[in-house]
DNA sequence: GAGTAGTGCAACCATTTGGTTATACGTTAG
DNA sequence: CTAACGTATAACCAAATGGTTGCACTACTC
């Protein structure tokens, strides 16, 4: 996912009233008008809020007859937990990191020789 | 998390700026200004998104002397993460009920007392 | 064919956003 | 004390957002 493609993603995700739709549609496909019902604000609204949802890809429109189909895009939503799943990861591997230098550290005054500074990534502590 | 506290830790993610100073903070705390170092806009800039990251609580500040440190918080990106999980669970549901209803369905006309759409999960497809 | 339900789109509005520059404040180093 | 660094905050600006109303188009229904 490009940076650009995260920027939608997020933005579009920044709203109750898209959310709740993504919850929605994930359930069953829906109209935008049957969407619309559920919500105090216009159609129109609705509306801009569904084409919000589809430039980010989290869903997809499909015309059925007169009506126009939305459907939830679970790809585009995954995509979005595994690029935060990523900013997980970096934290764990920090602590890894942390963990072993602590394991390390000990006997370093001792062992000028071995484990040539090699993890050594500046080390901050924190809490 | 609240569907406020959402609309917050969404909207402070969708900005590529954003989102690399929380990978950068991951990896070790960093005052402000060497933040700012990084990234060609001004400096009040970079402290902007700092307070953006900060009221949705993805950040975390404390001074240290004369300088601010910024470290991220993984509870609240956890909590992210969770709630796009909750949406994907969503969808894995609907897909076994799917499944069972298509279990149950071929019968279904010739039995209407019996199998009163049970729990059938065999169902291990997705995608 | 006429009416209606569902949609698309434009114009408009207030507010927010993401950036700038400038200025003032607090803390540390000399 | 003074200078320099890091931060805070204010004023300003262009662009985007989230909402509205109004109007036009398409596709069913009768």
């Amino acid at each position: 996912m490009s940076e650009t493609d995260a920027d939608a993603v997020f933005h579009a995700l920044a709203d109750s009233t898209r959310r709740d739709i993504v919850r929605r549609t994930l359930r069953r496909e829906q109209s935008i008008s049957s969407l619309a019902e559920r919500y105090t604000m216009s159609f129109a609204a609705v509306q801009k809020h569904v084409t919000v949802l589809e430039r980010s890809a989290l869903v997809v429109k499909q015309r059925r007859g007169k009506e126009q189909i939305v459907r939830a895009n679970l790809d585009t939503l995954h995509r979005a937990t595994q690029l935060l799943d990523q900013f997980e990861a970096i934290w764990r591997d920090r602590v890894q990191r942390m963990d072993a230098l602590l394991a390390d550290e000990p006997v370093a005054s001792a062992t000028p020789s071995a484990t040539p500074t090699k993890g050594t990534t500046d080390a901050g502590h924190q809490h």
